[in-house]
DNA sequence: TTCTTTTTCATTGTGCACAATTTAACGGCG
DNA sequence: CGCCGTTAAATTGTGCACAATGAAAAAGAA
Protein backbone atom coordinates (compact mmCIF):
# COMPACT_ATOMS: atom_id res chain seq x y z
CA UNK A 1 0.00 0.00 0.00
CA UNK A 2 1.28 3.33 -1.04
CA UNK A 3 0.51 6.52 1.35
CA UNK A 4 -1.85 8.04 -0.26
CA UNK A 5 -2.34 12.21 0.14
CA UNK A 6 -5.20 13.69 2.23
CA UNK A 7 -7.25 14.57 -1.00
CA UNK A 8 -6.67 12.18 -3.37
CA UNK A 9 -7.54 13.07 -7.07
CA UNK A 10 -7.17 9.53 -8.24
CA UNK A 11 -9.94 8.04 -9.83
CA UNK A 12 -10.44 4.95 -7.83
CA UNK A 13 -10.14 7.06 -4.86
CA UNK A 14 -13.35 9.02 -5.58
CA UNK A 15 -16.55 8.43 -3.52
CA UNK A 16 -18.30 9.85 -6.68
CA UNK A 17 -16.88 7.68 -8.96
CA UNK A 18 -18.03 5.00 -6.62
CA UNK A 19 -21.66 5.98 -6.39
CA UNK A 20 -21.64 6.45 -10.01
CA UNK A 21 -20.46 3.38 -10.68
CA UNK A 22 -22.81 1.31 -7.98
CA UNK A 23 -25.73 3.55 -9.16
CA UNK A 24 -25.34 2.18 -12.94
CA UNK A 25 -24.09 -1.31 -11.32
CA UNK A 26 -27.99 -1.59 -9.66
CA UNK A 27 -29.37 0.17 -12.78
CA UNK A 28 -28.29 -2.36 -14.92
CA UNK A 29 -28.94 -5.49 -12.43
CA UNK A 30 -32.79 -4.12 -12.33
CA UNK A 31 -33.07 -4.08 -15.96
CA UNK A 32 -33.59 -7.68 -17.17
CA UNK A 33 -36.49 -7.50 -14.10
CA UNK A 34 -37.72 -4.41 -15.27
CA UNK A 35 -37.91 -5.58 -18.92
CA UNK A 36 -40.19 -7.96 -19.29
CA UNK A 37 -42.97 -5.42 -17.34
CA UNK A 38 -41.70 -2.97 -19.71
CA UNK A 39 -40.64 -0.73 -18.01
CA UNK A 40 -37.44 1.47 -17.69
CA UNK A 41 -35.91 1.97 -13.69
CA UNK A 42 -37.09 5.85 -13.23
CA UNK A 43 -40.08 4.20 -14.41
CA UNK A 44 -40.79 1.84 -11.97
CA UNK A 45 -39.99 4.75 -9.70
CA UNK A 46 -42.49 6.81 -10.68
CA UNK A 47 -44.81 4.29 -10.20
CA UNK A 48 -43.63 3.34 -6.56
CA UNK A 49 -44.35 6.51 -6.09
CA UNK A 50 -47.88 6.06 -7.48
CA UNK A 51 -48.92 2.62 -5.66
CA UNK A 52 -47.65 3.56 -2.14
CA UNK A 53 -49.15 7.35 -2.49
CA UNK A 54 -51.81 7.34 -4.49
CA UNK A 55 -52.37 9.74 -7.55
CA UNK A 56 -49.84 12.79 -7.62
CA UNK A 57 -49.49 15.19 -9.63
CA UNK A 58 -46.23 15.58 -11.76
CA UNK A 59 -44.88 18.07 -8.77
CA UNK A 60 -45.10 15.86 -6.22
CA UNK A 61 -43.62 13.38 -7.90
CA UNK A 62 -40.93 15.71 -8.97
CA UNK A 63 -40.47 16.15 -5.09
CA UNK A 64 -40.67 12.60 -4.26
CA UNK A 65 -38.42 11.20 -7.13
CA UNK A 66 -35.78 14.74 -7.28
CA UNK A 67 -36.72 15.23 -10.72
CA UNK A 68 -38.18 18.29 -12.77
CA UNK A 69 -40.78 18.43 -15.29
CA UNK A 70 -38.14 17.92 -18.07
CA UNK A 71 -37.32 15.11 -16.86
CA UNK A 72 -41.02 13.65 -15.76
CA UNK A 73 -43.05 15.12 -18.31
CA UNK A 74 -41.86 12.84 -21.26
CA UNK A 75 -41.53 9.64 -18.78
CA UNK A 76 -45.36 9.81 -17.82
CA UNK A 77 -46.52 10.56 -21.15
CA UNK A 78 -44.73 7.32 -22.15
CA UNK A 79 -45.89 5.49 -19.02
CA UNK A 80 -49.65 6.97 -20.40
CA UNK A 81 -48.37 5.31 -23.83
CA UNK A 82 -48.10 2.34 -22.36
CA UNK A 83 -51.75 2.15 -20.37
CA UNK A 84 -50.16 2.18 -16.68
CA UNK A 85 -51.86 5.87 -16.27
CA UNK A 86 -54.07 8.85 -16.64
CA UNK A 87 -53.17 12.52 -17.04
CA UNK A 88 -55.92 15.05 -15.84
CA UNK A 89 -55.63 18.51 -14.98
CA UNK A 90 -56.89 19.54 -11.55
CA UNK A 91 -60.35 21.47 -11.76
CA UNK A 92 -59.48 23.29 -8.65
CA UNK A 93 -55.97 24.49 -10.33
CA UNK A 94 -55.25 23.88 -13.94
CA UNK A 95 -52.32 24.39 -13.85
CA UNK A 96 -51.58 20.84 -12.24
CA UNK A 97 -51.99 17.54 -13.42
CA UNK A 98 -52.74 14.48 -11.50
CA UNK A 99 -51.40 11.71 -12.83
CA UNK A 100 -53.58 8.38 -11.69
CA UNK A 101 -52.87 4.77 -11.97
CA UNK A 102 -55.09 3.29 -14.53
CA UNK A 103 -56.10 -0.94 -13.80
CA UNK A 104 -53.34 -2.33 -15.75
CA UNK A 105 -51.08 0.10 -13.75
CA UNK A 106 -52.45 -0.87 -10.52
CA UNK A 107 -51.83 -4.61 -11.67
CA UNK A 108 -48.89 -4.28 -12.52
CA UNK A 109 -47.46 -3.68 -9.03
CA UNK A 110 -48.36 -7.62 -7.98
CA UNK A 111 -45.83 -8.84 -11.47
CA UNK A 112 -43.03 -6.63 -9.19
CA UNK A 113 -43.44 -8.66 -5.88
CA UNK A 114 -39.99 -10.34 -5.96
CA UNK A 115 -37.80 -8.35 -7.37
CA UNK A 116 -36.53 -6.15 -4.12
CA UNK A 117 -35.49 -9.44 -2.63
CA UNK A 118 -33.28 -9.81 -5.56
CA UNK A 119 -32.09 -7.03 -5.81
CA UNK A 120 -30.85 -6.94 -2.29
CA UNK A 121 -29.41 -10.28 -2.58
CA UNK A 122 -27.39 -9.11 -5.35
CA UNK A 123 -25.50 -6.58 -3.00
CA UNK A 124 -24.29 -9.50 -1.01
CA UNK A 125 -25.16 -7.71 1.95
CA UNK A 126 -27.79 -8.79 4.92
CA UNK A 127 -30.56 -6.37 5.77
CA UNK A 128 -28.81 -4.90 8.54
CA UNK A 129 -25.97 -3.48 6.62
CA UNK A 130 -28.05 -2.75 3.96
CA UNK A 131 -30.39 -0.73 5.74
CA UNK A 132 -26.73 1.25 7.56
CA UNK A 133 -25.69 1.71 4.29
CA UNK A 134 -28.23 3.25 2.69
CA UNK A 135 -29.12 5.68 5.45
CA UNK A 136 -24.95 6.20 5.11
CA UNK A 137 -25.49 7.06 1.52
CA UNK A 138 -28.98 9.16 2.26
CA UNK A 139 -27.10 11.28 4.64
CA UNK A 140 -24.36 12.00 2.22
CA UNK A 141 -26.78 12.75 -0.45
CA UNK A 142 -29.06 15.33 1.94
CA UNK A 143 -25.55 16.71 3.20
CA UNK A 144 -23.97 17.41 -0.47
CA UNK A 145 -27.34 19.16 -1.24
CA UNK A 146 -27.81 21.29 1.95
CA UNK A 147 -24.21 22.67 0.97
CA UNK A 148 -24.65 23.58 -2.49
CA UNK A 149 -23.85 26.65 -3.26
CA UNK A 150 -26.03 29.54 -3.99
CA UNK B 1 -42.02 4.10 13.27
CA UNK B 2 -43.88 1.54 11.69
CA UNK B 3 -42.61 -1.93 11.46
CA UNK B 4 -41.07 -2.65 8.28
CA UNK B 5 -41.36 -6.09 6.50
CA UNK B 6 -37.68 -8.13 6.10
CA UNK B 7 -37.93 -6.69 2.15
CA UNK B 8 -39.45 -3.24 1.57
CA UNK B 9 -40.65 -2.29 -1.34
CA UNK B 10 -41.42 1.39 -0.12
CA UNK B 11 -39.59 3.95 -2.35
CA UNK B 12 -37.06 5.35 0.93
CA UNK B 13 -36.09 1.82 1.89
CA UNK B 14 -34.39 1.18 -1.16
CA UNK B 15 -30.86 1.28 -1.44
CA UNK B 16 -30.76 1.79 -5.37
CA UNK B 17 -32.94 5.07 -4.82
CA UNK B 18 -30.70 5.89 -2.14
CA UNK B 19 -27.25 5.34 -4.78
CA UNK B 20 -29.13 7.31 -7.66
CA UNK B 21 -29.73 10.06 -5.85
CA UNK B 22 -26.42 10.65 -4.11
CA UNK B 23 -24.87 10.06 -7.60
CA UNK B 24 -26.84 12.86 -8.86
CA UNK B 25 -26.48 14.79 -5.65
CA UNK B 26 -22.75 14.84 -6.21
CA UNK B 27 -22.90 15.19 -9.78
CA UNK B 28 -24.70 18.44 -9.48
CA UNK B 29 -22.00 19.46 -6.73
CA UNK B 30 -19.36 19.15 -9.46
CA UNK B 31 -21.42 21.08 -12.29
CA UNK B 32 -20.11 24.43 -10.89
CA UNK B 33 -16.73 23.56 -10.79
CA UNK B 34 -16.25 21.94 -14.01
CA UNK B 35 -18.60 24.50 -16.05
CA UNK B 36 -15.94 26.71 -15.70
CA UNK B 37 -13.47 24.27 -17.53
CA UNK B 38 -16.02 23.67 -20.30
CA UNK B 39 -16.58 19.94 -18.49
CA UNK B 40 -19.20 17.35 -17.83
CA UNK B 41 -18.29 15.23 -15.06
CA UNK B 42 -18.17 12.31 -17.34
CA UNK B 43 -15.04 14.20 -19.16
CA UNK B 44 -13.61 14.97 -16.15
CA UNK B 45 -13.70 11.29 -15.15
CA UNK B 46 -11.92 10.20 -18.47
CA UNK B 47 -9.46 13.65 -18.17
CA UNK B 48 -8.54 11.68 -14.70
CA UNK B 49 -7.37 8.27 -16.80
CA UNK B 50 -5.29 10.10 -19.10
CA UNK B 51 -3.76 12.47 -16.30
CA UNK B 52 -3.40 9.17 -14.62
CA UNK B 53 -1.83 6.90 -16.88
CA UNK B 54 -1.46 8.52 -20.19
CA UNK B 55 -2.45 7.86 -23.92
CA UNK B 56 -4.64 5.64 -23.45
CA UNK B 57 -7.22 3.37 -25.93
CA UNK B 58 -10.76 3.99 -26.59
CA UNK B 59 -11.22 0.30 -24.93
CA UNK B 60 -8.80 1.38 -22.10
CA UNK B 61 -11.05 3.88 -20.95
CA UNK B 62 -14.00 2.03 -21.20
CA UNK B 63 -12.39 -0.78 -18.78
CA UNK B 64 -11.41 2.28 -16.55
CA UNK B 65 -14.99 3.93 -16.57
CA UNK B 66 -17.20 1.37 -17.24
CA UNK B 67 -18.25 2.77 -20.51
CA UNK B 68 -18.44 1.70 -23.76
CA UNK B 69 -17.82 3.27 -26.74
CA UNK B 70 -21.50 4.22 -27.44
CA UNK B 71 -21.11 6.39 -24.91
CA UNK B 72 -17.11 7.34 -24.85
CA UNK B 73 -16.65 7.76 -28.80
CA UNK B 74 -18.94 10.87 -28.69
CA UNK B 75 -17.81 11.78 -25.48
CA UNK B 76 -13.91 11.69 -26.73
CA UNK B 77 -15.28 13.84 -30.23
CA UNK B 78 -16.50 16.78 -27.87
CA UNK B 79 -12.98 16.39 -26.21
CA UNK B 80 -10.88 16.22 -28.93
CA UNK B 81 -13.24 19.48 -30.11
CA UNK B 82 -12.42 21.66 -27.27
CA UNK B 83 -8.61 20.73 -28.46
CA UNK B 84 -7.78 18.75 -25.17
CA UNK B 85 -6.94 15.49 -26.79
CA UNK B 86 -6.11 13.64 -30.13
CA UNK B 87 -7.22 10.91 -31.53
CA UNK B 88 -4.63 8.87 -33.43
CA UNK B 89 -5.22 5.17 -35.07
CA UNK B 90 -2.68 2.62 -33.81
CA UNK B 91 0.00 1.75 -36.83
CA UNK B 92 0.39 -1.62 -34.86
CA UNK B 93 -3.24 -2.02 -34.72
CA UNK B 94 -5.73 0.27 -37.37
CA UNK B 95 -8.64 -0.67 -35.14
CA UNK B 96 -7.66 0.75 -31.94
CA UNK B 97 -7.62 4.51 -31.49
CA UNK B 98 -5.54 5.98 -29.21
CA UNK B 99 -6.22 9.21 -27.50
CA UNK B 100 -3.47 11.63 -26.39
CA UNK B 101 -3.56 15.01 -24.23
CA UNK B 102 -2.90 18.25 -26.25
CA UNK B 103 -0.50 20.91 -24.32
CA UNK B 104 -4.25 22.50 -22.95
CA UNK B 105 -5.45 19.19 -21.84
CA UNK B 106 -2.58 18.96 -19.94
CA UNK B 107 -2.68 22.15 -18.45
CA UNK B 108 -6.06 21.73 -17.84
CA UNK B 109 -5.08 19.38 -14.86
CA UNK B 110 -3.29 21.92 -12.72
CA UNK B 111 -6.94 24.16 -12.59
CA UNK B 112 -9.13 21.09 -11.05
CA UNK B 113 -6.41 21.01 -7.85
CA UNK B 114 -8.49 22.55 -5.44
CA UNK B 115 -12.50 20.19 -6.76
CA UNK B 116 -11.44 16.90 -4.71
CA UNK B 117 -11.03 18.61 -1.33
CA UNK B 118 -14.68 20.83 -1.98
CA UNK B 119 -16.03 17.83 -2.80
CA UNK B 120 -14.87 15.43 0.10
CA UNK B 121 -16.10 18.89 2.35
CA UNK B 122 -19.25 18.25 0.68
CA UNK B 123 -19.84 15.30 1.82
CA UNK B 124 -20.09 16.25 5.39
CA UNK B 125 -17.56 13.22 6.29
CA UNK B 126 -13.69 12.93 7.76
CA UNK B 127 -11.05 10.79 5.40
CA UNK B 128 -11.61 7.77 6.98
CA UNK B 129 -15.18 7.51 6.79
CA UNK B 130 -15.24 8.76 3.18
CA UNK B 131 -12.41 5.74 2.62
CA UNK B 132 -14.79 3.59 4.55
CA UNK B 133 -18.45 4.72 2.50
CA UNK B 134 -16.39 4.63 -0.68
CA UNK B 135 -15.05 0.92 -0.21
CA UNK B 136 -18.42 -0.10 1.13
CA UNK B 137 -20.16 0.92 -1.98
CA UNK B 138 -16.89 -0.32 -4.32
CA UNK B 139 -17.75 -3.76 -2.50
CA UNK B 140 -21.61 -3.86 -3.24
CA UNK B 141 -20.96 -2.71 -6.95
CA UNK B 142 -18.49 -5.32 -7.87
CA UNK B 143 -21.11 -7.69 -5.95
CA UNK B 144 -23.87 -6.78 -8.06
CA UNK B 145 -21.78 -7.30 -11.37
CA UNK B 146 -20.93 -10.65 -10.47
CA UNK B 147 -24.35 -12.02 -9.62
CA UNK B 148 -25.29 -10.38 -12.92
CA UNK B 149 -27.66 -13.14 -14.65
CA UNK B 150 -26.11 -14.54 -17.62
C1' DT C 1 -3.80 -19.09 -48.50
C1' DT C 2 -8.79 -18.58 -47.95
C1' DC C 3 -12.53 -18.64 -44.87
C1' DT C 4 -14.38 -17.67 -40.37
C1' DT C 5 -14.46 -15.63 -36.02
C1' DT C 6 -13.17 -12.10 -32.98
C1' DT C 7 -11.90 -7.54 -31.80
C1' DT C 8 -12.22 -2.48 -31.91
C1' DC C 9 -14.54 1.41 -32.78
C1' DA C 10 -18.31 4.07 -34.79
C1' DT C 11 -23.23 4.73 -35.61
C1' DT C 12 -28.26 4.61 -34.72
C1' DG C 13 -32.12 4.89 -31.79
C1' DT C 14 -34.35 5.26 -27.15
C1' DG C 15 -34.69 7.18 -22.71
C1' DC C 16 -33.21 9.71 -19.16
C1' DA C 17 -31.12 14.31 -16.62
C1' DC C 18 -30.94 19.02 -16.56
C1' DA C 19 -30.56 23.99 -17.96
C1' DA C 20 -33.24 27.44 -20.13
C1' DT C 21 -37.30 29.09 -22.08
C1' DT C 22 -42.27 29.18 -22.94
C1' DT C 23 -47.21 28.87 -21.92
C1' DA C 24 -51.03 29.03 -19.22
C1' DA C 25 -53.19 29.64 -14.91
C1' DC C 26 -53.33 31.43 -10.36
C1' DG C 27 -52.97 35.06 -6.65
C1' DG C 28 -52.60 39.34 -5.05
C1' DC C 29 -52.85 44.46 -5.37
C1' DG C 30 -54.03 49.00 -6.79
C1' DC D 1 -61.57 45.40 -13.12
C1' DG D 2 -56.64 45.33 -15.16
C1' DC D 3 -51.84 44.55 -14.02
C1' DC D 4 -48.06 41.81 -12.23
C1' DG D 5 -45.27 38.56 -10.11
C1' DT D 6 -45.51 33.58 -9.12
C1' DT D 7 -46.31 28.88 -10.07
C1' DA D 8 -46.98 24.19 -12.72
C1' DA D 9 -46.10 21.87 -16.90
C1' DA D 10 -44.38 21.49 -21.16
C1' DT D 11 -40.89 22.33 -24.60
C1' DT D 12 -36.18 22.80 -26.52
C1' DG D 13 -31.47 21.64 -26.72
C1' DT D 14 -27.23 19.23 -25.00
C1' DG D 15 -24.97 15.34 -23.18
C1' DC D 16 -24.76 11.11 -21.32
C1' DA D 17 -25.95 5.58 -20.95
C1' DC D 18 -26.83 1.62 -23.31
C1' DA D 19 -28.71 -1.85 -26.64
C1' DA D 20 -28.14 -3.14 -31.28
C1' DT D 21 -26.01 -2.89 -35.53
C1' DG D 22 -22.36 -2.02 -38.86
C1' DA D 23 -17.60 -1.72 -40.73
C1' DA D 24 -12.92 -2.57 -40.86
C1' DA D 25 -8.93 -4.82 -39.16
C1' DA D 26 -6.79 -8.64 -36.93
C1' DA D 27 -6.33 -13.42 -35.50
C1' DG D 28 -7.15 -18.30 -36.21
C1' DA D 29 -8.73 -22.43 -38.45
C1' DA D 30 -8.98 -25.34 -42.36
Amino acid sequence: MSPSPAVSPLLDDQICFALYNASRALTARYRPLLDPLGLTYPQYLALLVLWEEGPSTVLHLGERLMLDSGTLSPLVRRLEGAGLVTRMRLPEDERSVLITLTEAGDRLRERTAGIQSQICGATGLDLPDLHALRDQIADVSAHVRETAQP
